[in-house]
DNA sequence: TTTATAATCAACTGATCTGTTGATTGTCAA
DNA sequence: TTGACAATCAACAGATCAGTTGATTATAAA
């Protein structure tokens, strides 16, 4: 990655044409990479081209709430829907998500000792997760509180 | 960075052994990234350590507001809290983003264009921002709505 | 034409987010 | 001891999120 300086310049001054919309790129990109539910449709979409019913199919949920999943992955710009007929064939765009790494990679300088921090990570959420353990999900597929 | 392959893989053994903790950390340092206030404190703790009332000071909202802010950062292990008598200091930790940079960066293949990309996600929005033009915000530094 | 299918829209519910103000805790200083 | 200060807690309001079910739109097929 030679070049990495060079983009990351590139874009900075692109960016400062239109910072606000920037901005907000970022913040839709970041919360839809939120929702595993999301982040495994875009690795699906990774491999090529779906249809919304096929993108659906693995999950436990209604075929509108994977079409509103989506949704938010359109308006983050990380999906492409291309209507013909009565299907919908989604594909990928990783502009934003290009966005995102050129945004979290500012602090690749620390990643020195990245073994350490990823397992302190992991290490305090077991903890967590012992410490006061649900004893029931209040609702399947629900988001964790903490 | 001609260790990144050596060390994805590394990482994905690693959270190969506790895949739900994985998840959850991703979701938390995604969420928490989907924040400009947020990533305006993180930006600020790069450079080194604050207290909670200096990292406050530049905004415009309370100290409270601030405050819970930075307490959705330490639940994303993105921020460590060093309580000392009545102040608390807060530092970085680049581990969860670490972990963000390696998923992301599991789409680098795709950015030949990311130029390309990255700019008509801009003009989206910007065409976007004219279609239909908020008259005025609801709430001052409200969240946009789309 | 009638029927089945793909996908979205609409309305509703419960949970979560983000801000506010007021009270509280704990430490430092006059 | 008393008062100021850093920070958090607690309770509230308004908005958003993520799921549901039922209706609707538009195309493909019998």
């Amino acid at each position: 990655m030679t070049t990495t300086s060079a983009t990351i310049r590139f874009i900075d001054t692109e960016l400062a044409s239109a910072p606000d919309a920037h901005e907000e790129l970022l913040n839709r990109a970041f919360f839809a990479l939120s929702d595993p539910v999301r982040r495994t449709i875009l690795e699906r979409l990774g491999e090529g081209a779906f249809l919304v019913s096929e993108l659906a199919a693995p999950f436990d949920i209604s075929l509108q709430a994977i079409s509103r999943h989506i949704q938010v992955l359109v308006r983050a710009g990380l999906v492409q829907q291309a209507r013909t007929g009565r299907i919908s064939t989604c594909s990928l765009d990783v502009g934003p998500m290009f966005a995102a790494s050129v945004w979290v990679n500012r602090y690749s300088k620390y990643w020195q000792n990245q073994f350490d921090a990823l397992a302190a990570g992991l290490a305090r959420l077991d903890k967590e997760a012992t410490r006061h353990r649900p004893t029931q999900r209040k609702k399947a597929n629900r988001k964790e509180r903490r």
